[in-house]
DNA sequence: CGCCTCTTGTTCAATGTTGAACACTGATCG
DNA sequence: CGATCAGTGTTCAACATTGAACAAGAGGCG
């Protein structure tokens, strides 16, 4: 995974569960089978969150839990912003062949406020457009391409066009107001069997020794 | 570009031209628009290049050519080999959300008799069926998940599905003998204004400086 | 000739990724 | 109560990637 959408990965995560430590991250990205298609293994995770400290967009709090310490970290307005300007870049930025970036983003979504999903889309709309009449145009030089290579530009028109689809759909949906997005009450419940209130408890814990600490 | 598709590609682009300098090899990947959609950037075929020869899957031949030192590759036994494996596995892993892996497989596929090429995509008809089914057993399970998670879950299903169609016609064709396969005269022609023929030259010299050598 | 720029061919330090291994806790079990 | 086993939380050395920068000829131009 490239290190722009394991960022993005990684604050939105931070944002969502903050404050959290690394691990907790590790087992919700698990629960959420991410690792299925987003390649992120434990390492990268941890340096991730490093980098994310580093850069300010994340502030690393070294707590003592029990004995022992805990790294958990907490976003920062710069960290908030960076997330939004990633985001939108992550869904407007059209790679048929890389598409884990624009993936990653749609999972954050409940992230975002309505109307800039709503714009964002839109712009990916156009992009996917423009690149597939690009393609079009090529197919006119295609003759002195080996028919292999005229069958997998093939599929790439195919793979743009239900992408579009599903853009299209979508769009609608969200200019509707059909998903959950920022700041909005959710239509659906998570499972009653209630797990993770373990990590809430914790994260409580957390939040009162941050405020301890100043 | 994770090091398993850098390595498919780069072994494939030696099998195509070697004897064959890392310049070479850039400038041919930038001619087919390769740049587009793997990311190879100068560096990492270098550094492939190394690893590889390290591995004995290729061999370095460090040439002078007029007075300038130049680092030439051939493949070996143990590299051709190499490459049939992780060909068939490029082809036969299904990850929907990292296609490169496949569409460098694909782009390499004159690489590959015909028969294996058939039993390859066949493979992957079944690992996508077994994919695209374990995902409609999920289905169940995410009355639970956020309705943007289930709107992910389709373009998913719209892809996968996309992506069969174009096996299953390709595997057609291929079974009719319609692609030019390894070892297949070709039935195009490349284009009249002859590019690559300096390149050309340069490899003959290659060979027999290679030949001198011993 | 002397200067410039383009092409060829490669290297390298900074950065990111990988996944195995570590260290500690608590629970289970004969 | 010692052994051992699963869970928690993190580190680290080996490896890969990046793209800027280097070096050296070749051709053009006043």
């Amino acid at each position: 995974m490239a290190a722009t959408e394991t960022r993005l990965l990684l604050l939105g995560s931070v944002m969502i569960f903050e404050p959290v430590n690394g691990y907790q991250i590790r087992r919700e990205l698990v629960s959420w089978n991410v690792e299925e298609w987003a390649h992120v293994n434990p390492g990268s995770i941890y340096s991730g969150l490093t980098t994310l400290a580093r850069r300010g967009e994340l502030e690393r709090h070294d707590l003592v839990d029990g004995t022992r310490p805990v790294a958990v970290y907490t976003t920062t307005p710069t960290g908030r912003e960076a997330f939004g300007r990633m985001w939108r870049e992550a869904v407007e930025t059209v790679d048929l062949l890389s598409p884990l970036g624009f993936h990653t983003a749609i999972a954050l979504m409940a992230l975002v406020p309505r109307e800039e999903v709503a714009d964002a889309l839109a712009a990916r709309l156009s992009a996917l457009d423009v690149g597939v009449l690009r393609q079009v145009e090529t197919q006119g030089s295609m003759e002195h391409s080996p028919p292999h290579v005229r069958a997998m530009a093939d599929l790439w028109m195919g793979l743009a066009q239900t992408e579009r689809e599903w853009i299209v759909t979508t769009l609608r949906r969200v200019r509707a107001g059909e998903l959950d997005l920022l700041g909005e009450e959710p239509t659906w419940a998570p499972r009653a069997d209630d797990p993770g209130w373990e990590m809430a408890r914790d994260r409580a814990r957390y939040v009162e020794m941050i405020a301890a600490r100043g």
